[in-house]
DNA sequence: TGCCTGCTTATGATATATCAGTCTATGAAC
DNA sequence: GTTCATAGACTGATATATCATAAGCAGGCA
């Protein structure tokens, strides 16, 4: 989503010029920002997201705290967010890290996954109007377009990234045409584990059926949602594989502690 | 709502012959049991779902932490969980309150639950043994007569309680045996089955069709997932106009403080 | 060499104290 | 009687300190 990794936090610090140890001046409340537990995660999500933070990486309750300059209570709380969101997890006085879905996470995400969105095709086929179908159209073949040149640059990354969100911006246009705005959270939310999970993968799957989404489209404007449901579910199954090879390299033992790839502190005495 | 209110409570506080303003010894984790933020959160969501806590309910934090005897910080973490879960809404610095939901959140939330249940029918109808066809059977006949019988007595709060438990459980089974642990989660998270007790005694809906949920069985026993996804929507969405019209009675308004209902706490000096 | 044992260290969990925002009621001014 | 300002009380938000526990590590023993 973002290019230089840190900036933000790099960009407050020189601004303290924070040494070791430093008194911290408490952060308080910026009078008409938002909680500080909030800017916590949202920032912590957006490394995640971004791929600053990658899978199994540790996150230390107090490094964040000093890095984000707050004390560890809105990180505590920030962290218990992203663990209820599924993006995080952690065991009691050993430690949190960015979650390593399991297979079978992957699997159950999937059926979910097919479940909330083809109910959206369902309802989107229901509700969608003239001028919806014709936007929807262009977005899907735009979208093909895009994914064909995928598969002839699979180098650049920052491209990948952006068909990525183009990607998601597709599908959440569809649960938004379900005119049900529950559908659209739940939706979403499913999204970004599997989109987080999927990220590393990302430049390695290329091949996707020609008119992948262009069929799609047809099928939510079709009118009828049988058809809609049908295609999504087709649509949604599309891939697993992938996802789940990728993942077996990864180690789900109890490398909890500072061992593995730790990269988020600066502490070189 | 209910004929004994906080029963549970009462009895630990006459177990510690708690005065007013007594010195509260700090109740740390006894060996073996769960963290105290777990406690307090299964507590509360108990008295949510049983209705010693209903809809509306203002939740001070420090009450609860003196009722609950301890410091208010695993209280916010439990009410945290519970309002990412949905059962509690809080705006900051003004208060925590069981949730009121919206005719929105109600239609969303059916669509949702549509969504995943019919997705679980599915995946029953196609991993269903014979021997678990016979139990799933005769758990939809038990159910049946459960509510006939609820039909004649109206009265029983204790009785409708235990049926609306064995209901939530047939449909838990059902998605333990779609065979996807995720699936299950999902299910119980989205605790649409949960507010459907809440709205189902206040709407007092008793009547439903014959054998409602032998028709499911066997639909879900065809082996036929079609066939188990459309009973599974047929049955998700009965009866949601009259919990719809139970609600519009509720003042989504912002009466947060004191004024309304409050009946946690017992101070009279 | 291999296994066990105690110490050290880091972690999350919790308690306590304080801060800052918001609502409500009271009372003065008109 | 109505309106508006203000004080008080109560709320969640945050900082700080302490605690119990788990993991790692070094050293002793076989």
């Amino acid at each position: 989503m973002r290019n230089s990794p840190y900036s933000l936090i790099e960009r407050q610090m020189t601004n303290e010029t924070r040494s070791k140890k430093s008194v911290r001046i408490p952060a308080r409340r910026k009078a008409g920002g938002e909680s500080l537990s909030g800017r916590a995660y949202q920032q912590i999500r957006d490394e995640i997201l971004r791929g600053d933070l990658s899978i199994g990486d540790i996150l230390s309750r107090r490094k964040l705290a000093d890095r984000l300059n707050m004390s560890f209570l809105p990180i505590t709380e920030a962290l218990q967010r992203l663990e209820a969101e599924g993006l995080v997890e952690s065991r009691p006085r050993i430690g949190t890290r960015v979650r390593i879905p399991t297979p079978q996470n992957i699997v159950d995400s999937n059926v979910i996954r097919e479940a909330l969105e083809s109910q959206a095709a369902r309802l989107c086929a229901q509700h969608i109007t003239a001028e919806e179908k014709k936007q929807l159209r262009a977005s899907a073949q735009h979208l093909d377009e895009l994914h064909k040149i995928c598969a002839l640059e699979p180098e650049d990354s920052q491209f990948m990234f952006s068909v990525h969100t183009y990607h998601m911006r597709f599908h959440m246009r569809i649960a938004e045409l379900a005119r049900c705005p529950g559908l659209c959270s739940a939706i979403d939310k499913e999204q970004v584990l599997i989109f987080n999970w999927l990220y590393d993968t990302a430049a390695h799957r290329r091949t996707q059926p020609q008119q992948f989404h262009s069929t799609l489209a047809d099928a939510l404007c079709s009118g009828d949602p049988l058809v809609a449901d049908n295609a999504m579910r087709t649509h949604v199954r599309y891939g697993l594989e992938q996802v789940l090879e990728r993942l077996a390299n990864f180690d789900h033992g109890n490398n909890w502690r500072l061992k593995s790839g730790n990269n988020q502190n600066d502490s070189e005495p």
